[in-house]
DNA sequence: CCCGTCACTGGCCGATCGGTCAGCTAAGGT
DNA sequence: ACCTTAGCTGACCGATCGGCCAGTGACGGG
């Protein structure tokens, strides 16, 4: 054995999430991952059934987070709602910031996998939120302007700390969406 | 011959774009491209030498017209920059959503294209303007948000008139940066 | 000591990719 | 009537893709 099973998985996932997230699901080869994790092609087929479980084990995690945080709004509703949502959005989107661009990146792709996140009904349910559960075409705007700054913003190469980035993250979206930002 | 060859040609352009952005440039074949517009693979490459061709002859407009409002931005600063980068990016955004989008889509293989737009250079110096020229890291994150927020919901498939859109775009992206609305 | 299992690999497969090429057809000039 | 040319195509090519399989070598239990 070269290695300990439980450290080549890793490694594999590891190269795979970064590799993804550099160029997309459809942009990066098996061949890719095997040579950035330092082993062969056949080997990732070893450890994992095929390309597409990779990517699921990867963003298995993502999910029910999602899930998590649209259960906690769904109680909530005008002001309350959106500023939940943007907090919960703004936290979820900086601690998967790698998986969260994948699922962007390739999203025509990856919907109708039905074991992965369900993006549709997510960003529908997050601006429904964002918004405030008005029907207003200004609120629908602002909140998807909101949404996808906060996501890809976060998923982006800003050089700060994290700490500095959640905070204006969530003061610019809340400006974004017409509320008081205290 | 089937067709007059303009004819031949803007078809395949338009099938292309549409592709493009709904798939991305590498998840549409020459194949998918030919069957939609109704013609064989090897006409397309009757009438551009490759796929690489199509490409640049859809976004060989985009670059320019971002050229153009940079010219416009160069010698402006502070607040005056900033707004006047806002109406400019949603113009843009509104008049080339398809093409931004794909763009977007591709950022990555798409670099490193000397006939095609510099991603890299025409993001960078946006936000440079959005933030009105501060290198604060609030005012970055915000020309960040704003820049992604009116990019990708222009380019999105809010079913709204244009005119609305445009309005709300611009307010939304404004006070996004901390910028009244009057 | 041997044998089974685990971790891993080289080599191969069919499908699909972008791209080439010889050749067909219809229109237009002489 | 003949020839040229533009428009278009089927057949084919090499490369690369995801995936399969028959091994091989190291380790641990009996």
């Amino acid at each position: 054995m070269a290695r300990s099973a439980t450290t080549m998985r890793a490694d594999i996932l590891d190269s795979a999430l970064r590799l993804f997230a550099a160029h997309g699901f459809r942009g990066t080869s098996l061949q890719d991952i095997a040579t950035d994790a330092g082993c062969s092609k056949a080997s990732l087929l070893y450890h994992f059934t095929n390309k597409d479980a990779i990517l699921t084990e990867l963003l298995a995690p993502v999910g029910p987070e999602f899930a998590a945080l649209e259960g906690r709004l769904a109680g909530l509703d005008g002001e309350e709602a959106a500023r939940a949502a943007v907090t919960g959005l703004v936290d979820l989107s900086l601690r998967f910031r790698l998986q969260v661009k994948i699922l962007l990146q390739d999203v025509d792709a990856l919907i109708c996998r039905p074991e992965l996140p369900d993006v549709d009904g997510i960003t529908e349910r997050l601006t429904t939120a964002l918004s405030g559960r008005s029907a207003a075409p200004q609120a629908r705007v602002w909140a998807w302007m909101a949404m996808l700054g906060i996501i890809l913003t976060s998923a982006g190469e800003l050089a700060l700390p994290e700490e500095t980035l959640r905070a204006e993250l969530t003061r610019g979206a809340l400006r974004t969406l017409g509320l008081q930002t205290d």
